[in-house]
DNA sequence: ACAGAACCTTGTCCCATCGCAAACTCAGGC
DNA sequence: GCCTGAGTTTGCGATGGGACAAGGTTCTGT
């Protein structure tokens, strides 16, 4: 808790044109916190009251439907802000967060952001441009959801999340939290039983391996192809 | 295009707080321009040059898929900031805005957005609002995709676009710009035959009232619980 | 007033995907 | 080292809604 080193933040977007002593004071005013695997960080239509950066694991963000259905709208990797909503005037958050993995977090009270913006050029600019991802992605995502089948979906979301939280192993890139059939099935509206089947089938096709909550990709070219958005 | 009038603007909420000349300023240094039908304002991917304000009329934000599918992303009704593509840090624009009906709108070059965030207190407030709310359909939007049935997708459009761009007519609520069975579809993700069967039943059923172009919500609270989101 | 285009409706077929059910496998706790 | 439950696999039947096709209707331009 105590020793957060400048070194953490000084080579993230959204601090890196800043000097030493201003990262040191942003830091002083965090708290670091850590979160389990399926501990719920904020909920979704509480008052906004912190926002947060990642340092280390990885989160999801969902939503509920009132039959109590989930759907993954995003995931949050290492470095990337969360829970932004000051950003937006909101006084709610959007969305759910849950931690996905042993996770590590900075948290800071809502009331810093408007200081953070005014005096830390570059921050601002930086939490816009990290919104403005997500919004595409979003929007990319609707694209999907409305014309693509669900084969061409899963195979893009995996593709997705090889990119945005992949590590490399031998004969592949593994996504790099625990992930289930089901998390998939929420990520691509579709069930876990059809995810199930597609993954058999591209396992036997060596395009992936997968075992209980951890999937490798092998062959992303292929499942680029099969994402039916070849580059 | 001379004779710009403050009140025009001086109700709307990014400029509710500003002066007279205040508004005066921002008028001048507006140009005023028309749209016919079917006309692009701007296109995906295209680099960022203006922001826009739309006056009267109604816009469709559109994404295009690489099979050329058209999937509508929102709408835009009278007295939005839309292309706020600035407001993102963003170089080029993620979506295409195409006029649904005539449309007039205000547009301002891009370097302008800058001063007018610093100048006018509430600007970048309401501009992020904005920016909130959309974000918040989108994640929506999302969901609905995912988790609901076509009929219950189309019942729940119907409803936001009375909602968003209605007019009252006697016996309903109109949606108020030319629409067609094939721009229903792209909005739900599902084709115009599917689109037309729902209204066809949906008619003979008095819940709505539909000609060439022009749809009329008879009946919101049926159409409501065929949405699956009662309120 | 007419021709052509744009838009809408409806029928039939069929397959991708869901829903349900049952069985298997593995990881961790006791 | 065994038990339990979470996660996964697979089969089978049902069906929503997409694809294709044909015909009807309303607009627009000349």
């Amino acid at each position: 808790m105590t020793q957060l080193d400048a070194s953490l933040l000084k080579d993230l977007p959204p601090f890196s044109q800043l000097t030493r002593s201003q990262i040191r004071e942003i830091l002083d005013q965090a708290t670091a916190k850590r979160y389990e695997p399926e501990t719920v960080i904020f909920h979704e239509g509480f008052e906004v009251d912190r926002f947060y950066l990642l340092l280390d694991g990885y989160l999801r963000v969902v939503r509920t439907t009132p039959e109590g259905e989930q759907i993954i709208v995003l995931h949050i990797s290492p470095g990337q802000l969360f829970g932004i909503a000051p950003a937006l005037q909101r006084d709610t958050y959007p969305a759910s967060a849950i931690a996905a993995s042993d996770s590590l977090a900075l948290v800071w009270p809502t009331r810093l952001w408007q200081e953070f913006t005014q005096s830390y050029p570059g921050f601002a600019t930086e939490s816009y441009k990290t919104l403005s991802a997500r919004l595409g992605e979003m929007q990319t995502r609707i694209t999907e959801l409305a014309t693509q089948a669900v084969d061409q979906r899963v195979a893009a979301a995996l593709l997705r999340l090889a990119e945005q939280s992949g590590r490399a192993v031998g004969g592949g890139v593994e996504i790099d939290f625990p992930i289930t059939r089901q998390n998939i099935s929420e990520m691509t509206g579709t069930t876990l039983h059809t995810v199930s089947r597609l993954l058999s089938a591209w396992e036997k096709a060596a395009i992936v391996k997968s075992t209980r909550k951890r999937v490798v990709v092998t062959d992303p070219q292929r499942l680029q192809v099969l994402s039916g958005t070849p580059r």
